[in-house]
DNA sequence: ACCGGAAGTG
DNA sequence: CACTTCCGGT
């Protein structure tokens, strides 16, 4: 399709378009603020409406100047655009056209005609505003490119030659793009408008003409359709004094432009003001209250805005310096052009008319001496806004008022017509609700603060309590431990005193003993769970600053019960030819040194002395002493131990140090641990406790009367401990061994990919690599550094001990650990400790 | 899709 | 100058 020539036949010939009543009755949807050309190249013919309404000059056909070049060409300076020349009245230079090489033939650019587009209902598909403010989205690039392929007249215009034309407007800070948003750019207006329009000044904007209130197809009815955008035609038509005043102003000259700009934009200058221009008057309707205009304004509000549009203000006059942000999202809307309506109006009107339609005259020296005054009026109108200001309490809030700038100059300088008052005070209602919502907000807030607070409170009450509780437990715990070592002591010293030959006899009272020792342990499970605190099954809490108890909560141990007890002979009798040291249950050799964490910082401070002792304050301090007993009966989830710190509810007795057997214990290969009575410092030892709670702990059923322990060498470094999965390989090899002897035979409550790994594992491969426990011991023989057996969180690193662990036979009898047990890989065993198998 | 260089155009 | 056209790169 061959493009004719812009400015050719169609348009130029009718200097007039604009005339036409078709295009007169487009004038209201079109933006004063952005006036179009007068002669679009137009493509085709079909488009010669759509195109005449875009370009349309606002105002009656009566109105319309005469020919753009003539009006705006003509004064200004070469080299500055017609925005510049303040000589020109702004709103009708033809803005978003530059002077091209030919005069006459303009170009529009491509800004502005995207502006064009997003104001107009018809295009909403192909483009809109959305977002942020100054945000559209080409929702049809395609349909966007033919556009403006069309008005360009070029033909193969694309989205992708579109859009690079929209890049070079990065650089020139016109546009920007959202990233993230496809096809979606931002306007940047503080450098269209500063750009477009540096000389915007009051000074040379024409006045308003009354007439054109009703002259255009839109509404009359609102008593502020003041802002009627009028041409410079009317000044021609009525005073012409708007020449007359340009060019008493001519001399100023560039001088002029540079002077007023200074004053006119990017202040509070109130006379520099931006305008909201009507737009077409269609849906949205706002609740009834509002003027027709303001529906208009609503109608044509980019989405987002239209939500927050609470307030009248949009179409009040508003400082250039919002320019910079507050802009709505549509600042189409906005005219960056001052209103020749809103600004005039006040500044022309005959005082002592205030509700009459304005007069004015149009001297220079009126207008000069009606700045003045307006200026003493912006003045006042700052106060005013100041003090309204102060009613916007909050950010939110203000920014539902994105526009609304309560009492803006405009305020003052017009009449307060009803409506305005109406609004204003709508507005002010709307501020007041808001005021209240946040004082009820804050109201809520602070009561949710103290429910919490209060909350917190009884659960901090609530630890005390137990904390007090557990205390009592504990310290009948260490009398009936005191009593129970009396009794062992008493076993002990008959099993000295017997005779081979009492052997017999010995062995029967013996095991009363035993028996007696272990029902008093479960009564005082029984006891501990009645009183929903978990059983303290450590053999000594007197010295033991902690005691590390792995069963959360007690459980009825039918596996003890169930063993009979002519089993226990059995395993018993063949034992006895070599007797083993008496067990000596000293707590001192039962304890693993626990350091506190060094570098975590105190997360509760009781928890904390509850671990770490009453001294302990979340700094780090000499290691303690603890308990560890182990169990591997259980290996159900819900046994885990809870390690939250920061649960509240976590038993406080539930140390999160958990040892369980992975290994299934085969009673028929139990072997009796040759470590068990070394004396080498330096080896682990074991031994064993069966508290009632461990049903299957790798013991005999006679072993089960005594706990299971385990003793690591003491520790070199106090160092901090890392986490394995954490360590450094090369000094942690030594540590490693020990880990993997750990890994492997007991399940921790780590919560590492470790434990969760041991959880799996054991069911996977048990066979395969099953080591002899004393194996595994011997080879943690170099160790140095200690196991870490951290909890999860706030996990105190253990150390240990070094003593001498004594058993009794029967404790020590069997520990072989797992089912068929199958040595590894040569080198593991070969390292194994023949010092340490003594049997 | 988006970017930006390079060259061309009127 | 303000794109348009082309294109290699991300």
């Amino acid at each position: 399709m061959p493009c004719p020539p812009p400015a050719t036949t169609t348009l130029s010939s009718t200097p007039n378009i604009g005339v036409s009543p078709a295009c007169t009755a487009a004038v209201t949807s079109i933006v004063p603020g952005l006036p179009l050309s007068l002669q679009p190249p137009l493509p085709s013919a079909e488009l010669l409406l759509q195109y005449r309404r875009m370009e349309q000059p606002m105002g009656p056909p009566t109105q319309i100047p005469p020919s753009p070049s003539h009006h705006s060409t003509g004064p200004v300076p070469p080299g500055q655009g017609p925005l510049a020349s303040p000589t020109v009245p702004l709103w009708n230079s033809n803005w978003a056209y530059k002077p091209e090489s030919s005069p006459g033939s303009r170009q529009i650019q491509l800004w502005h005609f995207i502006l064009e587009l997003l104001q107009k209902e018809e295009y909403r598909d192909v483009i809109a505003w959305q977002g942020d403010y100054g945000e559209f989205l080409i929702k049809d690039p395609d349909e966007l490119a033919r556009h403006w392929g069309m008005r360009k007249c070029k033909p193969h215009m694309n989205y992708d030659k579109l859009s690079r034309a929209l890049r070079y407007y990065y650089n020139k800070r016109i546009l920007n793009k959202t990233k993230g948003k496809r096809f979606t750019y931002k306007f940047n207006f503080s450098k269209l408008i500063l750009v477009n329009y540096p000389g915007t000044d009051l000074k040379y904007v024409p006045p308003f003409i009354p007439q054109s209130r009703g002259g255009i197809g839109s509404s009359s009815e609102d008593p502020n359709m003041d802002e009627e955008p009028s041409t410079p035609s009317h000044l021609t038509k009525e005073g012409g004094s708007c020449s007359d005043s340009g060019e008493s102003l001519d001399g100023d000259e560039k001088q002029g432009s540079r002077r007023h700009r200074s004053h006119s934009l990017g202040d509070t200058d109130p006379t520099s003001t931006m305008t909201v221009h009507p737009p077409t008057p269609t849906h949205h309707a706002l609740p009834p209250g509002f003027s027709e205009h303001q529906q208009r304004l609503a109608g044509l509000m980019s989405p987002n805005l239209r939500h927050n549009y609470s307030g009248p203000a949009f179409q009040m006059m508003r400082p250039a310096s919002i320019f910079s942000h507050s802009l709505p999202a549509s600042p189409c809307y906005l005219s960056p052009l001052p209103s020749p309506s809103s600004t005039m109006s006040p500044l022309l009107s005959a005082p002592g008319h205030p509700h009459g339609p304005p007069r004015f005259t149009y001297t220079p020296a009126e207008i000069q001496r009606a700045h003045q005054e307006a200026q003493t009026q912006a003045a006042l109108a700052r106060l005013e806004h100041e003090r309204v200001a102060q009613l916007r309490v909050a950010d939110a809030h203000a920014r539902a008022f994105p526009l609304s700038v309560p009492a803006s100059p405009g305020t003052l300088w017009r009449t307060h017509t009803e409506n305005e008052m109406r609004i204003r005070n709508l507005e002010l209602t709307a501020a007041e609700k808001l005021q209240r919502q946040e004082e009820q907000k804050r109201q809520e807030e602070q009561k949710r603060h103290e429910e919490q607070k209060r909350q917190e409170h009884n659960r901090q009450e609530l630890n005390r309590q137990e904390l007090k509780r557990q205390e009592q437990v504990r310290q009948e715990q260490q009398r009936q431990e005191l009593q129970r070592q009396e009794l062992e002591q008493r076993l002990e010293t008959q099993r000295l005193q017997k005779s081979p030959e009492k052997e017999q006899s010995i062995r029967i009272p013996e095991r009363p003993l035993q028996s007696e020792l272990y029902l008093r342990r479960m009564t005082e499970k029984k006891q501990a769970s009645e009183r929903r605190i978990p059983p303290a099954i450590t053999i000594d809490d007197r010295n033991v600053t902690n005691s590390i108890n792995v069963r959360k909560t007690p459980e009825p141990a039918p596996c003890t019960i169930t063993s009979p007890p002519e089993e226990r002979c059995e395993r018993e009798k063949p034992r006895r030819k070599t007797p083993p040291p008496p067990l000596k249950v000293d707590s001192k050799q039962l304890l693993f040194d626990i350091k506190p964490p060094s570098s975590a910082p105190p997360i509760n401070d009781r928890l904390d002395a509850r671990r770490f002792g009453p001294g302990f304050r979340g700094s780090p301090g000499p290691p303690r002493r603890v308990i560890v007993h182990t169990s591997n009966e259980s290996r159900s989830e819900e046994d885990l131990l809870d390690t939250d710190d920061n649960n509240s509810n976590c038993n406080l007795d539930s140390v999160p140090i958990k040892l369980r057997f992975k290994r299934k214990w085969n009673r028929e290969s139990a072997r009796t641990p040759s470590f068990a009575d070394n004396n080498d410092t330096k080896s682990p030892k074991i031994f064993f406790d069966s508290s009632p709670s461990s049903r299957s702990l790798p013991c005999t059923p006679t072993q089960r009367q005594m706990g299971t322990f385990f003793q690591f060498p003491s520790p070199m470094e106090t160092q901090t401990e890392h986490e394995p999965s954490t360590m450094q390989p090369p000094k942690i090899k030594e540590k490693d061994s020990l880990r993997r002897f750990r890994d492997y035979y007991f399940e921790t409550n780590h919560g590492t990919k470790d434990s969760s790994k041991s959880l799996q594992e054991p069911e996977k491969r048990p066979k395969e690599r099953v080591l002899s426990i004393e194996s595994i011991i011997a080879k943690t023989e170099p160790l140095r550094p200690v196991p870490n057996m951290r909890s999860s969180s706030s996990a105190p690193s253990i150390a240990t001990t070094s003593s001498s662990s004594t058993s009794t036979s029967s404790i020590s009898s069997s520990i072989s650990s797992s089912t068929s047990i199958t040595e590894p890989d040569k080198s593991e065993t070969d390292v194994e400790k023949p010092a340490t198998a003594s049997q």
